[in-house]
RNA sequence: CGGGGCGUAGCUCAGCUUGGUAGAGCGCUCGCUUUGGGAGCGAGAAGUCGCAGGUUCGAAUCCUGUCGCCCCGACCA
């Protein structure tokens, strides 16, 4: 039987919805998709659940074809998984706590490897049960600080996520690609671009992992590539090492007044003002070693002051210092936080004084200093004298000061060299829509959970995470696929197969439409039948453009004479067909 | 958490500056007409004006507080 859109739980909307900002959010809600719930939630209503599963539909073939089995936790668990691996603690605000009636606490999970984990060690022992891969689809929940563009990020969301489990190494890395190529298929079926990006590992622990990304200019992700094949997140872009240079002829290091210059630009004037280069070329900001104090905040909750050193051409990046030192979050050091250390002067800061180092966790100030990778041995820098109004030219790494250690503290900009040699770099935004991760044995460390291996000895179980936003994928397919008039979905995921319209005032259209969904549905194909009486065919048109099923067809002033029109919602042609070959015509498209 | 904006009918909004007891369009109900691009006419139903205090004879409007939401940033397997 057809569904009939006289019957079906749906109205669209003429208005946008104030609240939405993205295309995808704003055609989900007004094509009666989805509706808001509260901030980051959504009710799903008919429409919308069948686009949910047929997406699902394609990620439960994939995953059976990669040989994961399907599975089901719920979703509401008792912390003390949690408590074991630490996440309890690490995840912060960002998950939904909550207590039983005994007091007991409880969180809605943000993803489960902890409960999987346990899973395996409750059921398995011996390598021979391994490897395996289990899955499952089921909503996650995360408090976002600030939940968004509709179901791009919500704080209830679908998500499929498999782990996988093996004795040893090499059988991760093959479960990883397996689960890797698996994604693959499931974002060409669905017909999304996609790049595989480098990403970090972050909090999750674990060696390698990749980031699937969407690129849209509405994604949240700032990713690098180039035309050579290179891509990575942003967080995991690895700066090119110069070589060190010779020490030999470097003049010494040179303590200069400096009035006024508390800024890299007004320090750049001045220099170049009263301390000309010998050579032909002017100082710039890129001569300048920009010295940035920072708090880190560490899990326990305790506050510890760095430095960090990078070219003054460049902007501090927190969130890749952050990569640095996960799980401690970063910011800017406060006002307070200079007061408390005298051996600071606001914005004459470096790494060499005459009297001695300031920075470092054998300088005065006991901050531990750490620099950008291009600040390697034999580079000279103008720099703070950590006196007020002073300057220092000539400043060199590896002779007038070592840091405590190298990190990725600058921001990257679009030329910058990718680090594989494959030329520039660009920037671009992506939406992330896939994750797989080798975690290694972190949680089956913290878990427990062995195995006994051919020798009998017990060893620790290496495990994979791999997760796909199905609730996502949805809005980023629709994101990709609309126009003006609304939403264009691609067939494998489109709610229904075919959408007859039934339109004109004499009632034999109903009867007509009535012969030709019985002859599709006979093909196996799902249709949506506008059946409704007295309504103008303007609406029914206006109401088939923003639902989008791909593949249209009117019963309407030419069934008379025996013609019905194919409407691609695509491209917008409309084919007019005899009603006897109608029903082969649309088979026929595939 | 910082910055900005907004809370009035199911939806999108006007009204607030200058207080006088609430409106429009869309949607919904009924009748007649209409039927290839969101129809016409007529008649209706529908709102604690986010909430709480205050000022005032009188508050959607002014004042104070509070809650909520949206956007940017920070944050985000």
């Amino acid at each position: 039987m057809p569904t009939r859109l006289s019957h079906l739980f749906l109205r669209t909307l003429r208005d946008d919805p104030a609240d939405a900002e993205v295309a995808s959010h704003k055609l989900l809600v007004r094509a009666g998709y989805i509706r808001r719930q509260g901030p980051g939630l959504f009710a799903w209503l008919p429409l919308g659940m069948r686009v949910k599963a047929k997406v699902e539909q394609v990620v439960r073939e994939e995953m059976a074809a990669a040989g994961a089995q399907e599975v089901h936790f719920p979703a509401l668990l008792p912390k003390e998984p949690y408590e074991a691996t630490g996440r309890w603690e690490e995840y912060g605000d960002g998950i939904f706590r909550l207590k039983d009636r005994k007091d007991a606490d409880y969180l809605l999970a943000p993803t489960h490897e902890e409960v999987f984990t346990l899973m395996v060690k409750d059921l398995y022992s011996s390598y021979k049960d391994l490897p395996v891969t289990i899955y499952q689809i089921q909503d996650k929940y995360r408090d976002e600080a600030r939940p968004r563009a509709g179901l791009l990020r919500g704080r209830e969301f679908t998500m499929k996520d498999a782990y996988s489990f093996d004795a040893t190494d090499e059988g991760l890395a093959q479960s990883y690609e397996a689960q890797r190529d698996a994604y693959e298929r499931i974002f060409s079926r669905l017909g999304l671009d996609y790049v595989i990006v480098k990403a970090d590992a972050g909090a999750m622990g674990g060696s390698r992992s990749e980031e699937f990304l969407h690129p849209s200019p509405v994604g949240e992700d700032s990713f690098v590539r180039t035309a050579g094949g290179y891509a990575a997140n942003i967080e995991a872009f690895t700066t090119v090492v110069p070589d060190a240079l010779s020490l030999d002829g470097v003049p010494v290091a040179q303590v200069f007044d400096s009035p006024d210059t508390p800024t890299i630009d007004s320090l750049v004037a001045f220099v170049n003002k009263n301390h000309a280069r010998e050579d032909a070329r002017a100082w710039d900001s890129g001569d300048t070693l920009k010295n940035v104090v920072l708090a880190l905040t560490h899990l326990d909750g305790s506050r510890e002051l760095i430095a960090v050193g990078l070219p003054g051409d460049r902007e501090v990046d927190l969130a890749r210092i952050e990569v640095a030192f996960a799980p401690a979050e970063v910011e800017a050091a406060t006002e307070a936080d200079f007061a408390k250390n005298k051996a600071l002067v606001k914005g004459y800061i470096g790494p060499w004084s005459e009297s001695g180092a300031v920075l470092g966790e054998k300088g005065t100030s006991k901050i531990r200093y750490f620099v950008d990778p291009r600040v390697v041995d034999g580079t000279q820098w103008i720099t703070g004298a950590n006196l007020n109004e002073k300057h220092a030219l000539f400043v060199t790494a590896g002779r007038d000061f070592v840091a405590d250690g190298v990190i990725e503290c600058a921001e990257v900009r679009a030329g910058d060299p990718a680090p594989d040699g494959s030329g520039p770099v660009e920037i671009a935004r992506g939406i992330e829509i896939g994750h797989v991760f080798q975690l290694g044995r972190k949680y089956a460390e913290a878990l427990g959970l062995k195995v006994l291996d051919e020798n009998g000895k017990l060893v620790t179980v290496t495990m994979g995470s791999y997760g796909i936003g199905v609730t996502r994928i949805v809005a980023v397919i629709a994101e990709a696929n609309h126009d003006d008039k609304g939403l264009v979905w691609p067939r494998e995921v489109a709610p229904f197969d075919v959408h007859v319209v039934a339109t004109g005032k004499d009632d034999s259209v109903f009867d007509i439409a009535d012969g030709l969904i019985a002859g599709l549905e006979a093909t196996g194909l799902d249709v949506l039948y506008d059946d409704r009486a007295k309504v103008s065919p303007g609406v029914k048109f206006g109401d088939a453009e923003i639902i989008g099923v791909p593949v249209i067809l009117i019963v309407g002033k030419g069934a008379a004479d025996g013609k019905v029109e194919l409407w691609d919602r695509r491209s917008g042609e409309r084919t007019e067909l005899a009603i006897a070959d109608a029903v082969a015509s649309i088979t026929a498209l595939g």
